[in-house]
DNA sequence: ATGGTCATGTAAATTGTTACATGATTAG
DNA sequence: CTAATCATGTAACAATTTACATGACCAT
């Protein structure tokens, strides 16, 4: 159950279902996303289960928020998670599958414009990475480089930078191979 | 629906439902995955919605096998799916999660051991997805390189393969980084 | 005869997405 | 006054996983 071991981790400070799902979209982007629908009824079973408490703020503007955190029994779940070793999820990939089918098409061309796209989707995520790197660089530039927490957050922003890299590397080598080809068969069956 | 359209793109080879779950765990393993479970009822679907049609082979041991295969209005839809752009999902990895709480162990030593057996992880997947190569370049070697189907199945070997060498890369990097840190703090506060 | 592979599926549970409902506050 | 943001949530649907049910045939 990963999701609930992930708002685990984010509630060792506390914060509201909406702050969580901010979290989603900004710093842990790479890493895990989830709609409020989903956040809302898992902060209610883990304060059932015993692994969060919530106290009541006033908010400006809306409903009086809901602050969550972490319990004693909830950080003992939360290490036992992070314990049991590397937990590889089956990645699923909608993009690859369409261009391992796209010779249907029949038409070089839309496999070309179908990479240039997806190089320029890669591109601007890998953007938003860099400015979540930016942004956490400027505001851990307090003596002496990262702390623990810092650190571990920072090798996986790099992770997601190197996948992204790696993936664009891809595009234009695959951009390559297609036009040499095009080129090679271009004349020959017109 | 990306499931049932790559089903409907290996259907334009006539396959059974436990077939599909072969090529599911071998030939496109890298690409999505499904289990009979939700094969079966899927291949029923489209079936009653005209994409695909079915008929029954005798097998030898077993009961009889249903061969499913794409039809005319199958192949328009599939068609439309590979022509609107490249489908980019949500991505989660539960592995890097886990590192990004890993602070709360305390223990560099842990963080260490968990990106060693990451990285064995990623190396495994990285030999299988180089038998499906070989075994691939192996079948395709009659006559001037690939058709156009088999290049488009090729693209897809080489992005899996460049994303996990990425990531391998990144294990190596950070298991330097985490042993560098761990000299410079060893002596200081002990 | 026992266990593995071939071959079909259904049922239940979990996880994730999309749509809907409500209401206050603030910026344009 | 209108739209966006803050803030709570529910309901319905879709996708995926895990467990269960059945039976033939083949190799040890």
């Amino acid at each position: 159950v990963s999701l609930e071991h992930i708002l685990l981790g984010l509630l060792r400070t506390p914060a509201s279902g909406y702050d969580l799902r901010a979290a989603f979209q900004q710093s842990v982007r790479h890493i895990w996303s989830a709609e409020l629908s989903q956040i809302y009824p898992a902060l209610d079973r883990m304060t059932r289960r015993g692994w969060l408490r919530r106290t009541q703020a006033p908010s400006k503007r809306g409903p009086p928020r809901r602050l969550y955190s972490i319990t004693a029994e909830g950080r003992k779940e939360l290490r036992r998670w992070l314990d049991c070793g590397p937990i590889m999820g089956t990645e699923r990939f909608a993009y690859l599958a369409q261009l391992y089918f796209m010779d249907e098409l029949g038409d070089p061309a839309k496999s070309l414009r179908f990479i240039t796209r997806l190089r320029e989707a890669l591109a601007a995520w890998r953007q938003q990475l860099k400015t979540i790197d930016t942004e956490f660089l400027r505001s851990s530039r307090g003596l002496g480089g990262f702390s623990d927490e810092e650190l571990h957050q920072y090798l996986t922003l790099r992770m997601g930078m190197h996948a992204l890299s790696a993936k664009m590397a891809w595009c234009d080598e695959s951009l390559q191979r297609l036009r040499r080809r095009t080129k090679r068969t271009r004349g020959r069956r017109p």
